[in-house]
DNA sequence: CTATTTGTTTATCC
DNA sequence: AGGATAAACAAATA
């Protein structure tokens, strides 16, 4: 579930806890999530400090405690963070999905003022882990700037894509590595968005798609946060994501029949009608 | 029973 | 070397 976006909406949920103390820790401390930090050194390093800071970036988000202790979170697939009064009634889970199991909860903070801080996830692919220093993490600072920040120029974008011309443009819009923060469905959104078939390469791309590009993710990420960090959902009717979802899901520009396919790995959803195919460049040689 | 899933890492092959 | 693919992780859901 967890893209940019939605890693920010449950960060914020901790902000119920901020300035208190931890009292108390529960762990599921066999729990996978736990396999780069002990469950145990966690909860006992965080006893008695407070939550000073948190921060959020790609799909990660980072909680500082006093001054030098950093919990970091990764939510992987299926990963929540709530406190214990929003357990029932969170915005993500409000309408009809069953909200979060308490036997998937992986890490409790039980905080001074009273709020339980949790993390959720049934699937186990997140993780948790501690750091100590003054600093933020190796693996905080390693993440690139953000997309929507004015680090992130046309001139970085097109060095990403001088440097990876054979891969399918798709897949490299998955990489954490450039574009921390996206994730299958804003991939799928910033393809629609400037009309190209996830099947296009890198290298097919010109100036001019290019500078699309460049525009759309930063607006696809604008509109992210802009709509889900701060309410979740629902997005407006006019981005692909409200019609991705289920199969029979009709193109929202043109009414066409969205495609399902398996591109790079991940499902695809894209539509057939609006979204061309740039001829590659052997072709262009021979025409 | 099957196949699917909003993520990431690793192995393997071409 | 660069890139594709499958598998692994684990659990819910259809």
């Amino acid at each position: 579930m967890p893209e940019l976006a939605e890693v920010a909406f449950f960060a914020r949920q901790w902000n119920a806890g901020m300035d208190a103390s931890v009292m108390r820790v529960t762990t599921h401390s066999s729990a996978r999530v736990f396999r780069e930090s002990p469950a145990k050194r966690i909860a006992s390093t965080l006893k008695g400090q407070a939550l000073t800071e948190i921060l959020t970036a790609g799909k990660q988000a980072a909680f500082r405690f006093s001054t030098d202790i950093w919990l970091g979170i990764h939510l992987g697939m299926s990963g929540r963070l709530f406190t214990d009064g929003s357990r029932e009634n969170l915005a993500p889970w409000a309408e009809g999905d069953k909200p979060p199991q308490p036997t998937h909860d992986r890490l409790v903070l039980h905080m001074s003022n009273g709020t339980a801080l949790v993390f959720n996830d049934p699937r186990m692919f997140g993780l948790v882990r501690l750091y100590r220093g003054d600093t933020t993490p190796p693996w905080w600072a390693a993440i690139p700037p953000a997309l929507s920040s004015p680090l992130f120029t046309l001139d970085v974008l097109k060095k990403v894509l001088d440097s990876h011309p054979g891969v399918l443009l798709k897949s490299l819009l998955l990489d954490q590595r450039y574009f921390p923060g996206i994730g299958n469905w804003m991939a799928d959104e910033i393809m629609w968005r400037t009309r190209l078939s996830p099947h296009n390469r890198v290298r097919a791309l010109g100036n001019k798609e290019v500078r699309l590009l460049y525009k759309t993710i930063r607006e696809v990420c604008n509109d992210a946060m802009e709509v889900v960090s701060k309410s979740w959902y629902p997005a407006p009717d006019n981005w692909l994501f409200n019609h991705r979802w289920k199969r029979g899901g009709r193109c929202p520009r043109d009414g066409a029949s969205l495609l399902y396919e398996q591109i790079g790995g991940r499902t695809a959803c894209w539509c057939e009608k609006c979204q061309r195919q740039i001829k590659n460049y052997e072709l262009k040689i021979k025409n």
